[in-house]
RNA sequence: GGGUGAUUAGCUCAGUUGGCUAGAGCAUCUCGUUUACACCGAGAGGGUCGGGGGUUCGAGUCCCUCAUCACCCACCA
């Protein structure tokens, strides 16, 4: 088949996918003698679609996958998705606002049918995407955080949990979102700065500041710094009256360290229920707390008047009020205030105490090389003893940064969609009896929690969960222990080998994956985390929907450009764990690698067609045919050498260098006059085998139109030893390409295209044609007599005939290298004369320094004895 | 308030344990359609590596300090 002109890469992409399916290729088979290579897929949201992130995340974990293949490793790239508890609920329950109507009303098993069959219809989508990025992933191996084997696996850690005392149940500030009518984590809240008013009011013999008036109701406690001179003559549980917002109460002095003399008037008042640091507070003295604002956000009975009102209704009325009443001082209008809200539903967080789950992060409960540890414990120890190693090396600070200040994380979450807490309760009059287990207990009167568990609890399994057999996971007589030794995917591909995802949810994910695969397999769940950065905007803004010109959307630039041309835009000076631009210049200049490529492989056909190839193994014939093979060699090793390091950028730089400046400019030019193509042959080929995992689509396409050798697709080929080749003939060519270079430099400096040179030197006389052709000089004579100017670059003496007109331009060039090459003798003159240098320097490198040193004088000798000719 | 990272050519960025006469892509300028490629080729210009100090024979690279920016964590009534 002839290759079109130019590589339209749409006409090829779906294509080549289906055919790497149907060869099923991308299968991983345990059974194989191969050493085994896994990698699991962060899951994308299901109901998500492909944006720039995942487009990232696909591309790196594709090129390791195939990398690792061709190194010859039996591979598992496990592919699934999330069910993201949180904004799925949140989208069908604006879906049923829509329709007039909400989650209580239909009930909770209507309510997970619809959200069932949204879910279902929207999954499809993110997987074709996931396809079109040419991810070499294992299909028949696909999993989903909400399936049967994961429920199962989610109950059984969290019995074993709460068994072990490691889950508990208590009465703790949450951060509650009235909107979404749930509570969420601590990693998941934002704080964003507003402009606030901050009262100053009279309470009681003080003066006390608040931005929040609305929550003072219940205030019966002001907190004073027990240093804060000002208020010595109060003492601790001193007791006043108060006229406040209602009435007058009795309140009480408490003095805590917490309060910051500076701020304000060093006094405030606290509510507990509704302020974490006043929870803490009121904990460590005793104290009363009371509920102020209902779960609806809006204000409960205690207010009196006020009751029913919601916050920014209240506040400016209750202000009034306490105006009225003399209260008010004064009002400071240039208060900065953050306020907290939920990351992904933007709701305002209002603290509130609720009775939730919590996994202690401190308890030495976990066996681990032979020890009792806590989560946190672990945490630490698998990254200091380098279990797991982190690339950058760097986020270990963060990371350690996070760890120190862990606190119990809160697991239940108000929501109906996702793996409901397996935790009954049995009302037995003034008391409540609590059940945890597998099954729901015998018995009447029991109900389970409704609450379902954080998203990332169930994700946190990821990595051995979805290895267990599916099949096994159904017999409940098989303990969970069981389930592992049993399932031949775990056993062969646990611990993964690397978890490669963005650093924005190093917290949230990684680390509690560490936590639970460690307590339950006692394993890691994997030997290396690669952590990429987030891909910005060209204003190196993060994209935004609120800015939809800002978006790069992969699925428009593949239909464009094609996925490679993304995929190596993607990798293209990106380092790890930071932040890149991506822009659509990138992506043309990547897609013109693409197009090299392509070209390359047209012109190497085409000189087939020519001169077939023969069935003589390979044979080096020319100069240039050692010198690509070396120049072949050196870039296999660094190459490899770099994928196997996670340098993705380097490696795509080291082909790329390959590509254009060795096989194109210099090999393919020179076989133009010395045609081997034996070796064009097996040069492309192995081009092909090496780019294939940074662009899998336009290398299997241009393979696809080759007869080869070898069988199969591309993406079933190994890396290969590469033939051997004569260090000396290499060099050869280097020579060449050291006048070549000349030449053509003294060509357009001289604005020439008259230039002669002659010369005795047998081997530039047999590549006379060689030389003219790669660097358009005009002829090249067999003449030993001198002229005045010879090349200076050479270890070959040639010598340049040129037109008396051109002398004096001649001059100018020579002056100018002449003065360059006396500024590099000084610089090493200097350095050799550091006797301390030549003390402590390693040898090698002083040895290097001289003959650079003596070729910089020769050079100059030379110069200057052109020059001497000027002299008159 | 605590922390992390960044600062290298006009722009976007590489630069792996210190050895650099500091690189690439884009952009700019000049020339060129020679058996693949104008999504091309050849050549050129452009940087005292944010400032200052230190360690070292040697610093873009290590340490200190200042400045600017970005991000993360905590959050004060």
């Amino acid at each position: 088949m002839k290759l079109k002109p130019v590589y339209i890469a749409r006409d090829y992409e779906q294509k080549i996918y289906e055919a790497w399916q149907e060869n099923k290729i991308f299968q991983a088979n345990p059974n194989s003698p191969q050493e085994h290579y896994s990698i699991s897929m962060p899951p994308p949201n299901e109901t998500g679609i492909l944006h720039i992130g995942h487009a990232l995340f696909i591309t790196l974990q594709d090129i390791l996958a195939r990398h690792a293949r061709a190194k010859g490793y039996d591979v598992l790239w496990l592919p699934g998705t999330d069910h993201a508890a949180l904004s799925t609920n949140a989208i069908i329950e604006k879906k049923l606002a829509e329709e007039g109507t909400n989650k209580n009303q239909i009930g909770r098993a209507k309510f997970l049918e619809i959200t069932r069959e949204y879910v279902a219809s929207s999954r499809n989508t993110i997987n074709a995407q996931i396809k079109a990025m040419g991810a070499s992933v294992d299909w028949s191996r696909t999993r989903y955080t909400l399936d049967d084997t994961l429920n199962r696996c989610v109950k059984e850690v969290f019995v074993k949990m709460y068994n072990d005392g490691l889950i508990y149940r208590g009465n703790r500030i949450v951060n509650w979102d009235p909107a979404l009518q749930t509570n969420i984590s601590d990693d998941e809240i934002e704080y964003i700065e507003e402009d606030a008013k901050l009262y100053r009011f009279k309470f009681g013999p003080f003066e006390i500041s608040t931005a929040r008036p609305e929550t003072k109701f219940a205030d019966k406690y002001v907190v004073i710094n027990p240093h804060d001179k000002r208020y010595l003559k109060y003492k601790h549980l001193d007791q006043f009256k108060a006229e406040w917002i209602n009435g007058t109460i009795t309140a009480t002095v408490i003095k805590d360290e917490a309060v910051d003399p500076s701020f304000g008037t060093g006094v405030m008042t606290i509510t507990p229920w509704h302020s974490l640091v006043d929870f803490e507070i009121a904990q460590r003295h005793n104290l009363e707390g009371q509920q102020i604002i209902g779960f609806d956000g809006r204000l409960l009975p205690i207010a009196g008047e006020f009751e029913g009102m919601t916050i920014e209704e209240a506040r400016n009325k209750i202000v009034q009020k306490l105006d009225k009443k003399g209260l008010l001082i004064d009002i400071d209008h240039n208060y900065r205030h953050s306020i907290a809200i939920n990351s992904r539903g933007k709701g305002i967080i209002e603290p509130q105490i609720r009775l939730q789950w919590f996994i202690d992060v401190n308890k030495r409960k976990i066996d681990w090389k032979n020890k009792k540890m806590s989560f946190k414990e672990i945490l630490q120890e698998v990254i200091k003893n380098n279990e797991i190693k982190l690339y950058p090396k760097n986020f270990e600070k963060v990371y350690f940064h996070w760890i120190d200040n862990l606190r119990d994380w809160c697991i239940s979450r108000q929501i109906w969609w996702g793996h409901q807490i397996p935790a009954w309760y049995l009302n037995n009059g003034d008391k409540t009896e609590v059940y945890v287990g597998l099954q729901p207990p015998q018995g009447k009167g029991w109900e389970q929690d409704p609450d379902t568990l954080d998203t990332w609890f169930s994700s946190s399994l990821w990595t051995w969960s979805t290895l267990i057999d599916p099949n096994l996971a159904r017999d409940q007589n098989l303990t969970l222990s069981d389930l592992l030794a049993k399932s031949i995917d775990f056993q062969t591909y646990h611990p993964t080998n690397v978890l490669e995802t963005g650093w924005d949810i190093l917290f949230f994910w990684v680390a509690r994956m560490i936590m639970s695969t460690i307590y339950i397999t006692k394993q890691i769940p994997f030997k290396d985390i690669y952590l990429h950065g987030l891909v910005r905007t060209e204003s190196g803004k993060k994209m935004s929907k609120s800015d939809p010109d800002s978006i790069i959307d992969p699925i428009k630039i593949i239909d464009q450009y094609g996925t490679d041309a993304l995929r190596l835009a993607l990798i293209q000076d990106m380092a790890p764990g930071k932040d890149e631009i991506l822009g659509r210049s990138k992506i043309i200049t990547n897609r013109n690698f693409c197009n090299k490529l392509w070209n390359v492989a047209r012109f190497i056909q085409n000189k087939i067609k020519d001169s077939p190839v023969s069935n003589d193994s390979l044979n080096l014939k020319y100069d240039a045919d050692h010198w690509i093979i070396r120049e072949l060699t050196k870039t296999k090793e660094k190459y490899i050498k770099a994928l196997d390091t996670y340098h993705f950028s380097d490696a795509y730089r080291h082909i790329y260098r390959f590509l254009n400046d060795k096989l194109a400019d210099w090999y393919i030019e020179s076989s133009k006059t010395n045609s081997n193509s034996n070796l064009l042959k097996y040069c492309l080929e192995e081009t092909l085998i090496l780019s294939h995992p940074i662009a899998p689509f336009v290398t299997e396409a241009i393979w696809g139109t080759e007869e080869h050798s070898k069988n199969g697709l591309l993406a079933t080929q190994g890396y290969e030893n590469i033939v051997n080749y004569n260090q000396q003939k290499a060099q050869h060519f280097d020579d060449i390409m050291v006048i070549v270079s000349e030449v053509r430099q003294l060509i357009k400096n001289l604005e020439t295209t008259n230039l002669n040179l002659s010369t005795k030197s047998d081997f530039i006389l047999t590549n006379t044609k060689l030389i003219k052709n790669l660097s358009g000089v005009n002829e090249i004579k067999n003449d030993s007599r001198p002229t005045p100017f010879k090349l200076k670059n050479s270890k070959h003496t040639i010598y340049i005939n040129i037109a008396t007109s051109l002398v004096r331009a001649y001059q100018v060039k020579l002056k100018n290298s002449l003065a360059n090459q006396e500024q590099i003798a000084k610089n090493l003159k200097n350095r050799l004369e550091n006797q301390d240098y030549l003390k402590k320097a390693p040898q090698e490198l002083v040895n290097q320094t001289k003959s650079q040193l003596q070729l910089a004088l020769d050079k100059m000798q030379n110069i200057q004895d052109e020059l001497n000719i000027f002299v008159y």
